[in-house]
DNA sequence: TCGAAGACGTA
DNA sequence: CGTACGTCTTCGAC
């Protein structure tokens, strides 16, 4: 069974374009997508409904073909191409590319041509169907008993089948005839004018009547009337559009129909594409789709598993061989929850299963020493979560030699999400079977001989892990990584999972009575501003309400435009409250300001276990910078920058038994990166000199002695320096502190001239990650980033800034995880009770033990201070009190 | 019920 | 037209 699919890319893609509001699609980077989506949509949905086992897709290339040669004004008067769309032609390319399926364009034909030459081919050559999908009615007069037109009626799911009977009926002629009728009735797409008066039906009639359009012209004097007249005078229009409708059946193709069979396609690549486009529907569909009609799995690992009973933990360990994958059975949340049951596998095949919960003791001792072994080398996939169900049960795990999420994560930062099943696909090509079957097949799991169905699933987990890794350990590799996991990233996955358990303590009592506070303070604010409209109770949380309160009933000028409509925001406000003071506009901020408060402490009440700590949980794998990020709650962004909102600190408070809270925090690390990469002399004389570095730099760049630095002075050039390692412009500058854009540029251009190195540098690492597609930390985080690259300048700005800040933000979060380590390991080391809390990318906040203050001032300032040997020193400000209030400075 | 958009908190 | 995050609320689509 031959079944040929063939699609005009560029009508199809256009169809969608219009069908689809380009809002609605479009990446974080402005990339609308609107037409490359409708397009694989459309391409997915009959890859599953027809299972072709050919396919291809053609392309336009120019407007330049025999059809405008000989008629100038064919196609003239089409309304520009939207440039919106253009760009997204590549990327409809891209897609296919990724999906292994072939694309054909040709200088001087039409996408329809090149489609009606393979149809051709393939109907001679044998093929049992060909189904056309093109949005263009020309293609209509290839359709045979055996060639099927799939024709866009609305939107981008809806098509209709062309078969002769269809044709026949939808216009009174046959397919072999429609192109004589189109001649008459005309094309206005195309701009090929028709017979004035003359529609499908009277088309239709003439054909029915003389045959053909041959028939017809020969005949022509017979029509009667007014139609008859008109065909007559238009007589030569009409052969025209007949020799241009025509499609060429002999298009010099560097193909055949059987070259087009559908072959492997690309995971890696379809993940890249898909992830750049940011579809996750339409991946899980393709995957969903391809998955069934053409496996992809394909790798067979076999694995002979076993129940552990009493007294077999010792003697099976024993036998394992190289690096172990685990699997742990069992739920856990931070704080709660254990492991049920752990599965491991070995490089051999082995693998086994042993019950946690009915455990001998003479195997819970094997188990735990086994565990505990840093000489044991193990797998696992997220290792933090299975480390606290471990631990609940009293387990500790050591020798983490490979985190597959972890891995994945130093191969492709920008990812943000590392699915274990996703991850064995694209590096293993393998599936796991299916739970509580022991289906073994093409691309699954084989787990041979299983004693029992417990674990079964447990150990497919186990083994896939084991192969997961090594394919990891190479792709880290591939990226110089295998010093920063094994020296970084994978020794921290223990210090934030006993971080996690430890949690942080809070004054409940005094949480309430916060929560009552900012609740009253939201009460009042709103009913100040609805006071100062006359009453009307508009909900202050609905940007939309406030839109028609703030231009329609009070008539107050429009902000910036948002995609829906005018912001809102408190910037905006306040620009406004200037130009018209309103007491709404105040009272709107005041409601913003505390009901944010509020519900910060509400979450942070709702988040509070069952020991009155708050447990967090950090990330490790999601900022792409290599920073850690925190959730649930995140206490990475509990407020400071008002009195309002640092109350909320004052409730984090010293736990029982402990002395105080102590915050240490690095000083201006990401300015002090940037003097150290840079080699930039004055910054680094600057951090050397020891005085206030944005007084410094003030007087560097306004040529004053640093005691005539004056504060306005200073703010500016403090908002410029943490702006450059942003990629900020002079017009952001300019926005930013208010000032024109041309003073901006002087301030930007003077700080440039004083500190050169500084602008160097920035270049330099744009310039090599162009070159090199990544950017690398201090010590070797890579980040790549393709839209260097891009046709799009928007794209291309954002990577640029992207390239600019990676290695500054990254290698400070690289320092500040070196200095974790290494104060978690001296508070052991000295047998401290003290432990590290929090961290807040450039802070840790510690619990200090009773009489320990002073030695773990020494540890944090040593070990933080030493973290990296930069051209400038580490400063590192350290604070203690009750509360996390209290430890700052 | 879910996701997008808008808003806003942190470094 | 400034990087990196997470969470809340509203609102409309499903």
């Amino acid at each position: 069974m031959k079944r040929l699919l063939l699609l005009d890319g560029h009508s199809l893609a256009y169809r969608a374009f219009f069908a689809l509001p380009a809002e609605n699609f479009s990446t974080s980077t402005g990339q609308h997508t609107n037409a490359v989506y409708g397009f694989t949509s459309m391409l997915i949905n009959l890859l599953r409904d027809e299972e072709p086992t050919h396919l291809a897709v053609a392309f336009d290339v120019s407007r330049q073909t025999f059809r405008s040669e000989e008629y100038a004004e064919y196609k003239a008067g089409r309304a520009t191409t939207p440039s919106e769309f253009k760009g997204q032609v590549n990327l409809v390319k891209e897609v296919l590319d990724a999906m292994g399926v072939t694309h054909l364009e040709l200088d001087g034909y039409e996408a329809d041509d090149i489609l009606a030459t393979l149809t051709t081919q393939a109907t001679q050559a044998g093929f049992d169907e060909v189904l056309l999908c093109s949005g263009d009615r020309d293609a209509l007069q290839l359709v045979r008993d055996n060639v099927t037109v799939l024709y866009p009626v609305k939107g981008v799911s809806e098509l209709t089948r062309m078969t002769p009977a269809a044709v026949e009926e939808k216009y009174g002629v046959p397919p072999e005839r429609y192109s004589d009728l189109a001649a008459l009735v005309g094309e206005k797409s195309d701009n090929l004018p028709g017979v004035p008066g003359v529609g499908p039906k009277t088309a239709a009639k003439w054909i029915g009547q003389y045959g053909d359009l041959e028939g017809l012209v020969a005949n022509v004097d017979q029509i009667k009337g007014k139609a008859g007249e008109n065909v007559r005078a238009h007589l030569d229009g009409v052969l025209r559009n007949r020799r241009l409708n025509q499609l060429l059946v002999d298009v010099p193709l560097p193909v055949t129909p059987d070259d087009l069979a559908r072959h492997d396609w690309n995971r890696d690549e379809v993940h890249r594409v898909f992830d750049g486009l940011e579809f996750k529907v339409l991946r899980d569909r393709l995957f969903a789709t391809l998955g069934t009609a053409q496996p992809e799995a394909e790798g067979d690992v076999s694995v002979d598993g076993v129940v552990l009973g009493d007294g077999e933990v010792e003697t099976w360990l024993a036998g394992i061989t190289g690096r172990a994958g685990l699997f742990v059975d069992g739920t856990w949340a931070k704080g709660a929850g254990d492991a049920s049951g752990l599965a491991i596998a070995d490089e051999s095949g082995r693998a086994a299963y042993v019950d946690l919960t009915t455990l001998a003791p003479e195997d819970e001792q094997a188990l735990a020493e086994w565990l505990a072994d840093v000489t044991k080398a193990k797998a696992l996939h997220d290792a933090k979560g299975p480390m606290h169900a471990l631990a609940a049960r009293g387990l500790t795990l050591a020798g983490l030699t490979n985190d597959t999420a972890i891995a994945a994560y130093l191969v492709r930062p920008d990812q943000r999400s590392y699915g274990f099943e996703d991850l064995l696909l694209r590096y293993c090509h393998i599936e796991l079977p299916e739970t509580g079957k022991q289906a073994a097949g093409q691309g699954m799991l084989d787990l041979g001989d299983v004693g029992a169905t417990q674990g079964d699933d447990a150990m497919a987990r186990a083994a896939a892990v084991a192969t997961l890794a090594a394919a990891l350990d190479e792709a880290v590799a591939d990226v110089g990584g295998i010093e920063l996991m094994a020296e970084l990233e994978l020794p921290i996955v223990e210090v934030l999972a006993t971080m996690e358990q430890a949690g942080i303590a809070v004054d409940l009592d005094a949480l309430h009575e916060l929560e009552a506070d900012y609740d009253a303070q939201v009460v009042a604010a709103q009913q100040d501003a609805w006071d100062a409209i006359g009453g009307e109770q508009v909900n202050l949380g609905s940007p939309k309400q406030l839109q028609v309160v703030l231009f329609e009933t009070l008539g107050l000028p429009k902000t910036k435009k948002t995609k829906t409509g005018y912001t809102t925001d408190a910037e905006a406000i306040a620009d406004l409250s200037e130009k018209a003071p309103h007491p709404f506009l105040d009272a709107l901020l005041r409601h913003r300001d505390a009901s944010k408060l509020r519900s910060t402490v509400q979450g942070l009440i709702k988040s509070i276990g069952d020991d009155g700590r708050i447990h967090t949980t950090y990330q490790q794998t999601i900022a792409a910078t290599g920073r850690l990020s925190s959730t649930d709650p995140n206490l990475q962004n509990i407020p400071i920058r008002t009195e309002s909102g640092r109350r909320i600190r004052r409730v984090f408070v010293v736990g029982e038994g402990y002395d105080c809270l102590m915050s240490a925090d690095y000083s201006q690390i990401e300015m002090r990166v940037m003097a150290h990469l840079s080699g930039d002399e004055g910054l680094i004389q600057a951090f050397n000199d020891g005085e206030d570095l944005h007084r410094f730099v003030g007087s560097r760049v306004f040529g004053v002695e640093p005691s005539e630095v004056t504060s306005e002075m200073r703010a500016k050039v403090k908002a410029m320096s943490y702006g450059l390692a942003y990629g900020l412009s002079a017009f952001g500058l300019s926005k930013q502190l208010r000032i024109s854009t041309a003073e901006a540029q002087r301030l930007m251009d003077g700080y440039f001239e004083r500190f050169g190195g500084v602008r160097d540098y920035l270049r330099q690492i744009v310039d090599d990650a162009r070159a090199t597609g990544y950017t690398e930390t201090m010590m070797g985080r890579r980040r790549y980033l393709p839209d260097l690259t891009s046709d799009n300048r928007q794209r291309r700005d954002m990577a640029e800034r992207m390239a600019l800040n990676a290695p500054i933000q990254g290698s400070a979060a690289d320092i500040m995880k070196k200095a974790m380590l290494g104060v978690d390991e001296a508070l052991r080391a000295a047998n401290l009770r003290s432990r590290v809390l929090l961290q807040v990318h450039d802070e840790l906040i510690v619990e200090v033990g009773a009489g320990e203050r002073d030695e773990v001032e020494r540890i944090v300032r040593e070990q933080m201070g030493a973290a990296a040997d930069l051209a400038v020193p580490l400063d590192v400000n350290v604070g203690t009190g009750r509360s996390w209030q209290d430890a700052e400075h």
